[in-house]
DNA sequence: AAAACTTTGTTTAGCCACTAGACGAACATG
DNA sequence: CATGTTCGTCTAGTGGCTAAACAAAGTTTT
């Protein structure tokens, strides 16, 4: 049975609008949004009842006039409520708490080495605790909680596979849901990400935006027509093992000549080892120190940057040719290392990216740095959270 | 200002709601449409009566009791009104009239070699004129005409460029518009071809859909969520000048080691040519004559397909890592070498592409021969037509 | 300062499409 | 023929939207 169309959706679907009208250009007067989304004022006065009753929007003092009345201002409740977005990584867990606009109130991170998911998961509990606790008291309270995750995840939540993490078949969104009571959202961390550059990184005008999550490996999250594209199983994305080269070297992956074997971090640091900048055995083997040796000028260090850049910018060029978007994010830890890596990036791209495709495209890097998953999928959460509170609120009884 | 949302877009929806489920599950009854979409009765009889107004639909006979009153059978008049699709290719022009259905009234075809834009446009008049002749006549008339081009189409129509053809920035469709005041669809020929194989191909049930384009060059049309995808200005899918080899030969795009020059009939043709199959100057050197070959025994043949099949299936493993599609259809000339191609194309992506990504997954050739860009286009002239027919119409004042 | 005009936000009346349920028509079954 | 079932229409009622009137609160003009 599809879904019918009625007044409630009617009604849903306006009050969504008021609401991202408000959202987006508060403070605002209920005429200006009756004149800008082209619904009547009467309309209007009656959603924005609606939605101060629910608390998620306020109003200010009076406005200026313009010849006339003064405007009653209407703001956004961004401390309606708050949500919880986790950003696993392969050897760190960052917690953010954030009000209703994606603020971030609250950041706990820890790092760690080779623990096993049941540590894992204890180090998240207690990060969650720790920040539900500290969430200030409010309408609508903890509205969620958002994971982001380096791996597959399929369309029920279910993490697949998560290599580097070494887990298969875990169902945490059902733990955390048990423990929690509360809606949960598990993501891939590259979806995640993009949507997070897409909601508070450079291009939110933006409706295609590829974030591309450069890190040990390569993931990239699409968003296309405005919203996040998961695939049929929830699986795309994987272009870290998207071949650049025929029959080149082998890949865990069982491909060959992936992109990740080039352009990865991994992928540098293994030259670095090659090239004899690292002992393979080097405690200092990491990006950090590598960007360090660029800094302080040694050439081969530079030169290796130079090199991956360019490699990046062989996926991306492919990745421009088949999405035709508006913007490239590069994020994760080679973002880090932009300074070093862009120049020769651009230089591919400019050179080889079909020239029609070359309009209107940013190619840049995250500028949130650390943070696009988390606030991802933190944003994942108010998303849901909101959509439920747009629908008509069943009675309570009491 | 943004599209609000009142009882005329309901109407629309649902009566949108109650023709597609008419025309997917005809001949059927207005109480099982009802029970079906979740309407109420009542509101179906409105919609339907509507629609009997508007001819898009008929009434047939009763149909068969079951326990009571015999119901009333509804079917869609496919015969309301006629579309026109056409296919520019590289050396032929395509026509087809359909019926609202998609089911091809006529079809008209011709070749050419080397023929300008402006005698090109005169075959394509003198096609059209005789298709609109020789239409039945019906309510609705030729309700607009669809075409395909083998080249760069924006969001506008505008056609960029189609270097097989050496077009540049020409404005077919309003050069169409205005000789025959009808609307007009300019699209690209994968991306048509894309729409063409999901509402008349094998996967008309599947939301994801990566048609290939693999004749002279490579094109790909994306159908995602259900609708195609065309990016930001329209030029997604060049996935023929994605690199699949760094640092490899040079191509007229500017990039290098991109997948046409490997995959395509181009690359095959050329193969065949430094491999001594055929002599340059060969007036045979075309791809029936060397599936001819293929079939009466030539290993040496038989191995170039081979080869060709293996390298489409390297760009194909990237596009199911990039999509997660339900299925991949291989089109236009290359897929006349089906035999000859799928068992390499097959193998590589059994082996390489990543095991998640294998389940559910369909990779299979066109089953609509020269078709599929003819009749998407088509389909896209008939979807247009029968939204707008959906709207509600203004009185004509006489 | 009074009058006139503007702008804001609420209220009222009316409209439209949907729903629920009553109802008659048309058929099957015992 | 009586009863039960299914189909399709019809009627009353509901909910949300629009247009327009209106009250409130300003500014501008005289």
């Amino acid at each position: 049975m599809t879904k019918t169309w009625n007044h409630q959706v009617v009604k849903e679907g306006n009050k969504s609008l008021v609401l991202d009208k408000i959202k987006n250009n508060s403070p605002i007067s209920r005429a200006a949004v009756a004149s800008q989304t082209g619904l009547n004022k009467g309309t209007v006065s009656s959603l924005v009842s609606d939605l101060l009753d629910d608390q998620l929007i306020y109003e200010s003092g009076p406005g200026e006039s313009s010849g006339g009345r003064r405007p009653v201002m209407l703001l956004f409740n961004d401390l309606a409520g708050y949500a919880i977005g986790i950003d696993i990584g392969v050897n760190y867990l960052l917690g953010v708490l954030t009000d209703l606009s994606g603020n971030i109130q609250l950041k706990k991170e820890c790092s760690f080495k080779n623990l096993s998911y049941e540590e894992i998961r204890e180090k998240m509990f207690s990060t969650i605790d720790s920040l539900i606790a500290s969430a200030p008291e409010s309408p609508h309270g903890v509205v969620g909680i958002g994971v982001g995750v380096p791996g597959v995840v399929d369309k029920s939540g279910e993490i697949l596979l998560a290599p580097n993490l070494k887990w298969r078949n875990l169902d945490l969104k059902s733990v955390l849901e048990e423990k929690y009571g509360l809606p949960v959202i598990i993501e891939n961390e590259a979806n995640a990400g993009a949507y997070g550059e897409k909601r508070f990184g450079a291009g939110q005008e933006c409706e295609n935006i590829i974030y591309v999550s450069a890190g040990i490996g390569i993931g990239v999250g699409l968003i296309l027509n405005g919203s996040l594209y998961k695939g049929s199983n929830g699986f795309s994305g994987e272009l870290g093992h998207m071949t650049i080269q025929v029959n080149g070297p082998k890949c865990r992956c069982g491909n060959e000549g992936c992109w990740e074997l080039y352009a990865s971090e991994q992928a540098l640091l293994d030259t670095a080892v090659q090239s004899g900048l690292f002992a393979s055995t080097d405690e200092e083997l990491d990006l950090p120190h590598l960007i360090q040796l660029a800094e302080s000028g040694n050439e081969e260090a530079i030169a290796l940057f130079k090199k991956s850049g360019d490699y990046l910018g062989v996926g991306i060029n492919n990745i421009v040719n088949t999405f035709n978007p508006q913007q490239v994010v590069i994020g994760n830890r080679m973002a880090s290392a932009k300074n070093w890596l862009s120049e020769s990036l651009n230089e591919r791209v400019a050179n080889q990216a079909l020239w029609f495709q070359q309009n209107d495209l940013i190619i840049g890097f995250s500028e949130l740095d650390t943070l696009p998953t988390a606030l991802g999928v933190a944003a994942f959460t108010i998303e849901n959270f909101l959509s439920v509170r747009m629908q008509p609120q069943q009675a309570i009884f009491s």
